[in-house]
DNA sequence: GCTCTGCAAAGAGGA
């Protein structure tokens, strides 16, 4: 068996940043001159700290060169606080190529005497960005192109799969779960099918279009090289041929032939984050390895790497093991080598993972976390404003970019971005293809590319580690079940002290790891139950191997949720498809919506009675919906203003294109909005109301679905199909289009999250009302950018595809005048007589009023009267702290404030909330507490947005009491011309102190 | 100056 051995990869590394030195120079200093924007430097979380964990800030940077001799970076560096205690790191023999400026932080490993660091060739490991934890194969990847290596970090999933590359995960797992519990012949065979015919990877299958018994004969091919594998490493060590391998501490330095012998399986899929090496990853197979040499033997905990392709040994496959070595010493001592094991022939080669390896690879990590990091920048000192950066360089060959997944992302950025920078410089056989490949795009497609594409650079979340809340200090008790296919529900124990019942949640996700160093983030999953000091969770890993005394914590995973997604999308906006064409048309250079003339040619006869009859039930404005929708032939805006029936309008929608034989994907921001729909849809379907029964997972689970061909049969069964939005990466979508696609909340969905369900469909529908409150963004620059603009708001001005929906049967006439005043111009009407009379119904107001006989307290009369459906309370005199009521407020620290007090009193049916929540719903009676009490005060902006006041006064069925300081809101301009409203109307009144709250 | 939804993930091979 020919085994190399140390194999010492010499990766050439590009930098262009700017401080590349002249080699003419005698000596000199450069500062750094290009301020980029350090999201890890300007996290709180980074606490600097000295030890084996270290944390260091870069203060200053030097390059020095001295005539004759090499270059070093000197870094001035402090793991103080108050950036005093400095300490100084020299970089040399290449590590001065690490790209890193003052304000990073850096964790430094070697030796410091005296106050100085030494990273060099011999010693010392320098990691950038600790924090951003980069995976394995990220890394190896980056070997032969790290601008790809970025691009499919950032554009996660965009990248399909492929017949070999399930195969391959199959194989894994046959033989992951053969090595745990029985390899002999007639075991592996069953569990092979047990595996290719059962459900588990029936959804792959569908998408890549293959059936089970062409992959299970490609499975069969690998099973003989399983056993002997087992034979060779497992059952007679004695028969196989000695390899090369050199630990340590094994012997004699000639003592390097060896023959292996894997005597334990530890662990499978195990997980490792390591804060040290800012490194992740997944180590296949975790194995006690007993490797016998002439002195003797000695045993190991070392990773093996399977791989089920052509055996290659390449250095990107030997990468992943020394990476995966490196990932080892969080758990363990050094396993200083690994395996890769090739499934195909059940050979396998050691891999050292020698110093020299692990430097270079380091080096390589720190390349890709400057990239991921520092991908926009500050230019001037003037202009704030962020822009994007160049990606790593395009490589200059040909070979390779002609295969690369990445290569649409690729020439995409590389016009629409880079093309205009003068430091960039591509292959110039490349220039061509690249132009070609992306002539269908017009500019203002680019520009479009390049906005949001910093847009979402700017609120990108890199890194994973996080002081979040999180609940320590647990063990686990009971046993774990398998509740199904890799789904373990844990059961974990508090220690002492209960759980606060704010940290976690059910549902929440979660990331457990074991208190002690090195056991982080063992495994994730989702909350299941809390209960006083008990906390039970459903993860993706069975933690009943580790010792029965570990101590686990559980932290709260916010994760880097939601911007896979709009990169996503972005980058199919811009493919040269006709589906693609059609929305930049749309939806970049605003092309007229199209409409045809007659229904007669949509409507088919057949369907024209059940049609008929459910507009019945619809007013107006609904009916002319329904009509502008089914004349489409691009899309429409349905304006669902508050209280104006938008579940209903949109349920008859569904019914009624279904009717007409169109299919219908239903779609929503929340799955909430997306559930509500379908409850209401439910009622028609005389099936039972549980809209559970409706899963994609319980129809595959009731109708036993085995085969792909089963599976195909369901999924085109369908014709009305709902997910929310970021549901759509779901594989039945990914061959399934639909004649129409309907948005729900889409006022409040990003751009380019809303654009995901489009792709699947030939017309759609946003139903929403841009006068309430717009998509969440919390990152102030992004929001600058344009990033709350929905899509909804954007098409809005095709005034020819609007349909508004004006009669509304929520609000009374008096609460409903308010809105109609302060936004709709007049346009909201009520339903019916009943709608617009409807008071308030307190059954005891008479006894009531007989106690508030006092005159003080007159007010409370006057606000009670159900004939007095809006009133606002002036507090101005009364100096009354507007804590005292309130059921919703723009503001969270007043709701806890209000909760607490009804608490004492007992009260928990009232429902206090925020503006923000309570969107979308209402209540018979609605009290708003303004909260703000002075004049002077910095003004907040939450009372500025008109839309969040519209919110807020329609919420109120019966009776809308609004609390607050008359003097102070006028400052705010949606509340002044409100507040003058009332005045003329009489609808202010003063009020005294209440003491009691409880007559509600 | 304070409003908060979304979601699995690293790797599965190919040249």
């Amino acid at each position: 068996m020919g085994v190399k051995f140390g194999l010492y990869l010499k990766l050439s590394l590009f930098l262009h940043v700017g401080w590349l030195f002249s080699n003419s120079t005698v000596f000199f200093v450069i500062s750094c001159y290009f301020s980029f924007q350090k999201k890890v430097a300007d996290s709180p979380d980074a606490i600097l700290r000295n030890g084996l964990n270290n944390r260091y800030r870069v203060l200053e940077v030097s390059v020095i060169q001295r005539n004759g001799s090499d270059p070093e970076k000197h870094l001035a560096i402090t793991a103080s606080p108050s950036l005093e205690d400095r300490e100084l790191c020299i970089l040399r023999n290449g590590w001065e190529s690490v790209p890193v400026v003052p304000g990073d932080i850096v964790h430094l490993e070697g030796q410091c005497s005296s106050g100085t660091w030494v990273i060099n060739a011999q010693s010392g490991y320098l990691v950038l960005y600790p924090d951003l934890l980069l995976s394995g194969t990220t890394i190896s990847s980056s070997i032969r192109c790290m601008r790809r290596a970025v691009l499919s970090e950032r554009f996660r999933g965009s990248e399909s799969g492929s017949p070999q590359m399930l195969v391959g995960t199959i194989l894994h797992d046959i033989f992951q779960q053969s090595i745990t519990n029985d390899l002999t012949q007639e075991k592996v065979q069953e569990l092979a099918n047990k595996i290719v015919y059962g459900q588990k990877y029936l959804k792959e299958m569908y998408l890549l279009n293959m059936k089970q018994a062409q992959i299970m004969q490609e499975i069969e091919e690998y099973l003989p090289s399983f056993f002997k594998w087992a034979e060779d490493f497992m059952h007679n060590p004695a028969n196989q041929n000695k390899m090369q391998l050199k630990l340590s501490n094994g012997g004699k330095p000639e003592d390097v032939s060896s023959k292996i012998e894997v005597v334990d399986i530890l662990d499978i899929e195990e997980n490792i984050w390591s804060p040290r090496f800012g490194l992740k990853g997944k180590i296949d197979v975790t194995a006690r390895v007993k490797i016998h040499c002439q002195s003797g033997a000695q045993s190991r905990v070392m990773p093996l790497e399977l791989k089920s392709g052509k055996e290659s040994n390449s250095i990107e496959h030997r990468s992943q093991v020394i990476l995966y070595t490196l990932l080892s010493l969080e758990r363990r001592a050094d396993p200083e080598a690994g395996f890769l094991l090739y499934l195909k022939t059940g050979t396998m080669y050691p891999v050292s993972g020698a110093r020299m390896d692990r430097r270079e690879l380091m080096k390589l990590r720190n390349h890709v976390a400057f990239y991921l990091t520092h991908s926009t920048y500050k230019s001037d000192v003037g202009r704030q404003n962020s822009q994007l950066a160049a990606l790593p360089p395009v490589i200059d060959d040909s070979q390779t970019c002609k295969y690369c997944s990445q290569m649409h992302n690729c020439f995409l950025y590389s016009r629409a971005v880079e093309q205009k920078m003068a430091s960039v410089a591509f292959p110039p056989a490349l220039v061509p293809v690249i132009d070609r490949e992306t002539q269908h795009l017009k500019p203002s497609h680019l520009e479009y590319f390049s906005l949001w594409y910093l847009i979402f650079l700017t609120c990108e979340v890199l890194f994973l580690i996080k002081a979040g809340d999180c609940v320590g200090n647990m063990i686990r008790v009971d046993e774990v079940h398998e509740v199904s296919e890799g789904q373990y529900l844990h059961f974990f124990q508090r220690r002492n002290g209960a759980i606060s019942g704010t940290n976690l949640l059910v549902g929440d996700r979660v990331v457990v790891s074991g208190e002690e160093k090195g056991l982080l983030g063992l495994a994730t999953g989702y909350v299941r139950e809390v209960s006083g000091t008990k906390v039970s969770c459903l993860l993706g890993r069975n933690l009943s191997n580790l010792p029965k005394n570990t101590v686990f914590r559980l932290d709260h995973d916010e994760g880097d949720v939601g911007t896979g997604v709009p990169f996503k999308n972005l980058s199919k906006l811009m493919k040269d498809c006709p589906v693609s064409e059609r929305l930049r048309n749309l939806i970049i250079d605003f092309q007229k919506p199209c409409f045809i003339q007659h229904l007669s040619s949509v409507l088919p006869p057949e369907a024209k009675e059940t049609v008929a009859n459910i507009l019945k039930g619809l007013n107006k404005p609904q009916k002319q919906a329904m009509k502008q929708v089914l004349l489409s032939k691009d899309y429409t805006l349905i304006v669902g203003m508050p209280g104006t029936g938008k579940t209903t309008t949109i349920c008859a929608l569904v019914r009624i294109l279904s009717a007409c034989g169109f299919s219908v994907l239903l779609t929503s921001f929340t799955h909430t909005a997306v559930d509500n729909v379908l409850l209401k849809l439910a009622k028609f379907k005389k099936v039972h109301p549980d809209i559970q029964k409706y899963t994609e997972e319980e129809i595959c689970r009731s109708r036993s679905i085995k085969s792909v061909t089963d599976l195909e049969e369901v999924y085109n069964s369908q014709p009305v199909v709902a997910t929310s939005c970021m549901g759509v990466n779901h594989p039945i979508f990914a061959q399934k289009q639909f004649d129409f696609c309907i948005v729900d909340e889409a006022s409040q969905i990003s751009q380019l999250v809303c654009l995901g369900p489009l792709f699947c469909s030939k017309r759609f529908v946003l139903v929403g009302d841009h006068q309430q409150l717009p998509p969440l963004v919390l990152n102030a620059e992004a929001r600058d950018l344009g990033m709350s603009e929905s899509l909804f708001k954007r098409l809005e001005q095709n005034q020819n595809a609007v349909v508004q929906l004006t009669v509304q049967y929520r609000m009374n006439s008096k609460i409903m005048s308010l809105s109609n005043m302060l936004v709709y111009e007049g346009k909201l009407e009520c339903g019916s007589e009943k709608v617009s009379n409807a008071t308030v119904n307190l059954p005891n107001l008479k006894k009531l009023k007989l106690d508030l006989g006092d005159a003080s307290k007159s007010w409370l009369k006057e606000v009670l009267d159900p004939d007095t459906p809006v009133c606002f309370l002036n507090t101005e005199k009364a100096g009354c702290k507007p804590s005292d009521i309130g059921i919703i407020s723009p503001y969270r620290h007043q709701l806890k404030t209000i909760t607490d007090l009804m608490a004492k009193w007992k009260e928990n049916r009232v429902e206090v909330n925020t503006v923000d929540k309570y969107q979308g719903r209402d209540k018979s009676i609605i009290i708003v507490s303004f909260v703000r009490n002075s004049i002077d005060e910095n003004l907040g902006s939450l009372l500025k947005d008109w839309r969040r006041l519209n919110v807020a006064i329609t919420r109120a069925k019966h009776k809308l009491v609004m609390v607050g300081c008359v003097p102070s809101l006028c400052c705010y301009p949606p509340l002044e011309k409100l507040l003058c409203h009332l005045q003329s109307q009489a609808m202010i009144s003063f009020f005294s102190i209440i003491h009691k709250c409880n007559i509600l």
